[in-house]
DNA sequence: GATGAATGAGTTTTCATTCAT
DNA sequence: TATGAATGAAAACTCATTCAT
């Protein structure tokens, strides 16, 4: 059993080589999720994929839920890295929108593997009420970063009136539907589609006379 | 075993009470599929759910893969059958595209685990190699028939010109995430969400002077 | 899984075939608590014993726990049905304790296995706070057994005045030993024993001028 | 590894450091036993409630089976200590009896733990064939010793005659259960058991009229 | 002396599937 | 047609033990 707490109640500080080991298990678990699915990514194919006994990931992680909830923090943290600098480096909202998609297009073309992992476990891990654990808490905090940005551009006039929560949605659900197309479709030209899909998204929240009648 | 194919090489057709059996234990699929989710939706669950015995779903399906692909059929069969009559009674694309977007609401407001269930099986069954019986193969139809519609409203100058692929994949994210995002906050107004989404989609593509700069 | 419970809400009546595998299971698990002790009983062994594969055991009995639930009632009932006949054709109270004591180690000495079973379970047997399942709850009834016989024989002035908890508690423990001893000693003369223990008992009961002074 | 014997043969002297480690690893084994009972106690959790790693009980134990054949040692060495003297001086071989009981009682009221994780190892721990490590080749020193007093008393008129090995089995019941019982009645009056317990024993064994008709 | 790390056997349980009746 | 019964593989997890440092 790893060391998880000591009497004194610290925050048992991890060592370097047990770093390293949970990295690996971790890297090995994002490459099981992606290739086989939620339903078929066992501990035991990870091990073995990992080149090491199963018992060592028991070792390094409460459970098999634990190590779920790692993966998620992992990759999620790494994304965020990545994409987070160059949005904030922009200076429009319309220039951020298009960025956050640009880059995310582009994590995803270099990590193949991470974000269908981080859907995977994020669409199926439940708690023990069988409730998912991410349900859109997860979703929550990038929808408020998006509502975030649509109200500024509402207030400056560079962007129309529009409920935020739903554009907000489906901005998302754009994003995360370009990257499961081009899973499906790898020749699929994902710069293109993120360039046109950050222009679908400026026409549908660009201040300009307009008459809807749907 | 159930007579897949007669010694005379006809197609067997299912009688009546087969016929009664196999939709009670589609419903009862439906039923755990949208409350338990996929990793843990057991035959042994769905046949306790219809009052029967594991060995009748054996004997119905040829498996529980097979149960799985006649799941999504039936429920793509059955919102096809609620959506297609209310978009074709409209008779321009904007309006097509936007009652569209209202009746899958619709649907799902008086079947709320049909779909989940849909998406349960879509987002998880795997073929015997391991890939997406449903990768976006599924989705395929849906997106040609969005298409045909944006090239018909481009053609006569109502729409603007866009990637009319890109422009389907969003149109249907945005439609599956406003499903997904009710299912997680049941107190979310739909028919608020479809109309603002529908309206979100009007700017996105109607034809007007615009000048992208994304 | 074995049906528990129809959608009806009746109490399923039990095959014969079913009943029959039930005590065959029941039978193999007390030969092996008995044969192995309670630490290496497992259900692997007790199937091997039994000579069917594990998966029968999960599909008569709910797990492990229910498992030796039933094998305690099982052996309990057993007990009863053998000891209360002899020791209700008794007339006098301490005719009815001796009896009880010779109908004990006559058991035992024909089900050699089947008390040691039931003590192996019943010493170790925890639920799910740690606590055990049948601390003195299960002897307590023996207790008030034992305690009703004492107070009818101090009522008649046969027996003289002691506290009767501490006494049941005492014969129950002289009987217990009895046949633990025999356990560790087989050649040793049980009916002896069990003479012996009962005229102990008689002299620490009856009635009769004493000096205490211990 | 710890050195057991140097390259002279000779048995090593442990240090103190290694005696207190011992010592130390023992009462922990003693918590966890009590508090969980056998089948629960693992090194682990030993390690972990002497706030040491596993691999420190390896070192300082052969086993787990050599830690607890330690742990019986050191407790029934501590029982010993404790109960002799007070036997002992006494004049009497009724007072001696009653004695013997009131210390165990006082004993375990002190260390409530001992005994019970005794108890624990000595009725579950079995040797490499599956046979008890301590059968009742364990109490065997007890009912010797017992067995003398009343061969004494019988010997000296003051006890009547009986079977010396059915009363010494008997009796250490009688204390063994009076334990047990108030193990699991913390509230019942541990004292006035002992006092009973005693009475009942002094007329179970004193000489004096009686005529058994069991 | 002590530790963290790793192993591999063994545990209970779940499950899709098969089959005789 | 339907059922109860059985199977065997695979799952997650626990554990005593070993070993390099």
């Amino acid at each position: 059993m790893r060391p998880e707490s000591s009497t004194t109640g610290q925050i048992r500080r991890p060592s370097l080589i047990e770093e390293v080991r949970r990295r690996q298990i971790l890297e090995s678990a994002v490459t099981v999720f992606a290739e086989l699915g939620y339903a078929k990514a066992s501990l035991a194919r990870i091990a073995e994929r990992a080149g090491i006994s199963k018992g060592v990931i028991s070792y390094h992680f409460a459970g098999k839920d634990e190590l779920m909830e790692r993966l998620v923090e992992h990759v999620y943290a790494e994304i965020t890295e990545f994409v987070v600098p160059r949005v904030t480096a922009e200076e429009t909202v319309l220039r951020r929108i298009g960025e956050r998609i640009r880059a995310v297009a582009d994590y995803v073309r270099t990590n193949p593997a991470e974000l269908r992992a981080l859907t995977e476990v994020l669409h199926n891990l439940l708690d023990e009420n069988g409730r998912p654990v991410y349900g859109d808490q997860f979703n929550e905090s990038i929808y408020q970063g998006l509502e975030a940005e649509f109200r500024t551009g509402q207030a400056s006039g560079e962007l129309r009136p529009f409920d935020t929560r739903v554009m907000a949605v489906t901005v998302q659900a754009g994003i995360d539907a370009m990257i499961a197309y081009w899973h499906s479709y790898p020749e699929h030209d994902l710069s293109a589609h993120a360039d046109e899909l950050a222009d679908l998204i400026t026409h549908a929240i660009t201040a300009r006379p307009t008459t809807s009648e749907v």
